[in-house]
DNA sequence: TGTACATCAGTGAACGCGCGTTCACTGATGTAC
DNA sequence: TGTACATCAGTGAACGCGCGTTCACTGATGTAC
């Protein structure tokens, strides 16, 4: 009994909990993620973040290695959420179509802590380290071949191109509606944004 | 002598230099202006700026009263300074074209603290209060109105959405190709920028 | 099954530091006469 | 023109505070036997 079989180190998996510390981890990431797209990666300090998963300050290091580790791992997380969220729409032109609404509808633009990570943060990220640009990267292009693949199915490559502008486009128009002080123009805004992103996209073309 | 004539309140102007305390203002307004674009409002302290100028923290108060105050004044003279180099291109279609291919420029794009404060600071004017987004949308819409001038002399108004919503498209272009990790998607993506922005402002269609 | 021990997620105080802001003070300048 | 005074831009130390990070400790859990 005492000299029982299985002794191979690979074995050895996580001790006190199992799963209890991903879970911990995943929703300090998701914290997070709310807390920078409310108040900038600057404005949030980890005090205040693992105060909101319900924490104190030191479990941090328990997680991550630095801040910088946990930014890394909010962006890559937050485009994976994202990604999703896409991919629950109907795979055709429609779907498409609507996502570009629901993105620049007011609504969007006035609770940007459960919105769009790129709107909200994507100056922050282009002042950041490499590693943070890196996940960044990896994730947007993650989104942009599955739209791509819908716009365009025998021909995903083409659609890359067109599908990145139209992002740049959505998230300039999101965050421009969110810094204009007229809310009328900051309104106008968001529907002009709608008919220049389905042009940018092709859709209202004939398939 | 003694109850000589011009005793009018009005008349008692600046004391102790005239226009030295100006020209403190206005170097400490361009300083702060390049510190914000390179590390962003939140990651730019007042003592740093101060530093930056030739002064010591102290001074700054007599300038300003607040950080607050000082990212509202920095946000007015940036886009004061845009507008009047915007000027500077001549008043044509060409010119409007030449300021889409220096703004989407990798020039551009990797020297921020010298670049366009929209594709800076944008997200962080979204979060700021309204006297920051005031002076921005002030600033903007006087932009857009020289920019829509002259890309339709004669009817100026239905100009300006195109050009916001172009606007938009080249900050949200720019923003993504500095938060990029691989150089070569970077510059692609400011490519085909240049040519999505010149149809979306309706350049390069006869006149 | 019961007991002894090792593990480690989480606590909370503390580290040095930079933040925005205040303040008593300095000293060059402009003004009064 | 010369002297006395008032002004005020600028200095630099200090305020309380929150930052990112470290660390000695706790105590619930899993493992060994």
């Amino acid at each position: 009994m005492a000299s029982g079989g299985h002794e191979r180190a690979e074995e050895r998996v996580a001790r006190y909990g199992a799963e209890h510390k991903q879970a911990t981890k995943r929703r300090i990431l998701e914290v997070a993620g709310h807390r920078f797209k409310q108040d900038g990666i600057d404005g949030s300090g980890i005090a205040t973040v693992m105060k909101d998963a319900g924490l104190t300050n030191g479990a941090f290091y328990h997680h991550f290695s630095s801040k910088e580790d946990l930014v890394a791992n909010v962006v890559a997380e937050q485009l994976r959420e994202q990604a999703t969220q896409f991919r629950g729409r109907p795979p055709t032109r429609a779907g498409v179509e609507q996502i570009v609404r629901d993105y620049l509808s007011p609504q969007h633009r006035d609770h940007p802590s459960d919105g769009c990570p790129s709107a909200a943060l994507l100056d922050e990220i282009g002042r950041s380290t490499h590693p943070v640009k890196q996940a960044y990267t990896d994730g947007l292009m993650t989104i942009v071949d599955d739209i791509a693949a819908r716009l365009a199915p025998h021909d995903p490559p083409s659609a890359r191109a067109r599908t990145l502008n139209a992002i740049a486009l959505l998230v300039g128009t999101l965050q421009l509606s969110r810094a204009l002080a007229d809310p009328q123009l900051a309104d106008d805004l968001l529907q002009q944004g709608i008919r220049n992103a389905l042009a940018a996209l092709g859709i209202n073309e004939p398939e």
